[in-house]
DNA sequence: GGAAACAAGGAATCCGTTTTCCGTACCGTA
DNA sequence: TACGGTACGGAAAACGGATTCCTTGTTTCC
């Protein structure tokens, strides 16, 4: 109904109320003494004109700027950019503005943006990255929390996916179907990504005796390289001998998703022969892949959250230390449940 | 080199440069008439400390908060993102920085999130959403540009992707490779983007004569309805048998990538067969599939950066009315040439 | 009837940069 | 040497609106 007119100040709401400035502002932050009455008059009045106070005068007093810096060292890619969302989501509910500043891998970008943010007197700052690899902090007179991407100081504030929780449960999920044979595909291998979830695996399936077929399997995050490994470990497999393996656990959802191709490409079915599981839960490509695959969603949103959550204790006063994991969730589908 | 301490204040550059505030600020700033020699200490001495004026400040004397908003009516998604990053990148280079506010559809949250713009008094506002359709306009006492969504007042100024160039464009090459037998299969029916680029791509082909192959395919926007969609076109063709189409248009990739793979299904060649074009150039899609895909690149970080010139020119004082049309860029692969 | 508690207003406060004046020193000319 | 003009730099006032003391009425209870 009421919409909001060019400016309306707390003088405004002072006169519609018949009351003083001083008076509205107790009423509004519920400080003071006042009558109920008039408490309630005030702020009919605030709500009738749409009043919203203006943040920088409120920030002059208050001498806090109730602003935080979303500062990405990836231009706010797959990995990041729930990252960001998920703290953006818990800041608003704390009534802090999130400033966006994207750096796209570039050291001077960084600089800079880390100076307007200093400019601007933010509250604090979340740095997130493109991968789980520990990163040099940055340096400024506010709290910091890292999130995804750690800092290398292990004394500052980080939150980071637990990837070997996440690989822990996938092993289990595995054993639990029986599965004794798998092979394990990574991404890059100077990555932590690819080498903490093989080393998750390996020893999750040790615990029951069981070790990893052949050597795990590096490459890169494509596709391509999902249906290559798939070759590697089949070899010259054909159709009707016994299969080396009987799962395949991949590093990603991409990964899977070309394994599942080739998988079918080369006569194998999944789940029945070769039970397949991805990491990441991307809809796009575990929804999308034939069977649809059984997953890790790292509930990044979460993270983000998270980071968000312990940005504002530090602003208050409260500041963590060290490296915090965040737990992820198996995600069972059909390319190891057998049913779609 | 020099690290950013606590936080440096202009009067602790004046004192390092042994000269009076009002001197640093005017040597800062190209103004009042200064010895070149004193100029040149005072920013010597800025450097040296790191200094970085205190926007907060600043806008108490401009007038202006040196901030504007990006009110994302989606939670950032695949089409939005792109324009909010362009958009940043923009304003980045104009001394601005950007408030990051997503509603996530969500009437309530983009009503608190425009009040609390307001409340901070940003510069102007740039709106994007998740569709090509027209939206609502918000009502706020500052320079609006709507991005991708448009307003549905056409005085507001709005940047659309130029959809019927990009399918012209598409027809157009397809025409030139000899395909005459077309067919033309869109996402969900109740979207400008089906409609427009279907609308597109009969007007072109018409120019030279040619009509498409059968009613357009209206369904979702998912690789499944690619696939399902290819199965009509192709009826009960057998290989071996002459195929009712040359050509099928998809109005996104993931639908191209789903109709790839069924017509590798089916034992269809693509290009040799038929040719098949995607549209929005999404990597993950247009390059994972085989073969990668001849598709339609919307350029929405220009997309984004253009709204971002606007607002800052209607920031300026020259404020744009009307609806501008974004160009697009016509990606030539395999899934049309040939070569891969 | 007096003291304590309560209500509400007036005016100072918060902040650091910018900008408007104004004073001084220096130069060239008379 | 005196004077006017100019170049340079400084002092102090804006800039802005919410908040918060502190003060002054006003009620209420014993």
């Amino acid at each position: 109904m009421a919409e909001t007119p060019g400016v309306v100040r707390i003088t405004d709401v002072a006169a519609l109320a018949g009351v003083s400035p001083s008076t509205v502002s107790k009423a509004l932050n519920d400080t003071g003494s006042l009558r109920p009455a008039t408490r309630a008059r005030v702020r009919e009045a605030a709500e009738r004109l749409g009043f919203v106070p203006d943040a920088q005068a409120r920030s002059l007093s208050a001498r806090r700027s109730f602003t935080v810096g979303l500062l990405s060292t990836d231009s706010a890619g797959r990995f990041s950019l729930p990252v960001v969302l998920g703290a953006e989501n818990a800041l608003v509910g704390g009534q802090i503005s999130a400033l966006l500043a994207t750096a796209r891998h570039d050291p001077v970008r960084e600089q800079h943006h880390v100076r307007s943010l200093v400019a601007r007197r933010v509250d604090g700052i979340i740095v997130t990255g493109r991968t789980t690899d520990p990163r040099r902090p940055i340096q400024v007179p506010m709290p910091v929390v890292y999130a995804y991407s750690p800092s290398q100081d292990p004394q500052d504030a980080s939150v980071v996916p637990d990837d070997t929780a996440g690989m822990a449960a996938v092993g289990r999920h595995l054993l639990s179907l029986g599965r004794t044979r798998v092979a394990y595909v990574g991404g890059r291998a100077d990555q932590a990504a690819s080498t903490l979830r093989h080393a998750a695996l390996a020893a999750t399936l040790a615990e029951r005796g069981v070790t990893l077929v052949g050597e795990p399997l590096f490459g890169e995050w494509s596709e391509r390289w999902g249906r290559l490994a798939v070759d590697l470990v089949l070899g010259d497999h054909s159709p009707g001998e016994p299969l080396p393996v009987d799962a395949i656990a991949f590093a990603s959802d991409q990964l899977a998703r070309g394994g599942c191709d080739r998988l079918r490409d080369r006569g194998v079915r999944v789940p029945q022969d070769v039970a397949v599981t991805g990491y990441d839960d991307w809809d796009v490509m575990a929804l999308a892949s034939r069977p649809p695959l059984t997953t890790v969603d790292p509930q990044l949103d979460r993270l983000g959250q998270r980071a968000a959550e312990l940005l504002l204790a530090a602003i208050d006063g409260r500041p963590a230390h060290g490296t915090e994991l965040s737990p992820p969730r198996l995600v069972v589908r059909g390319s190891t449940a057998g049913d779609t």
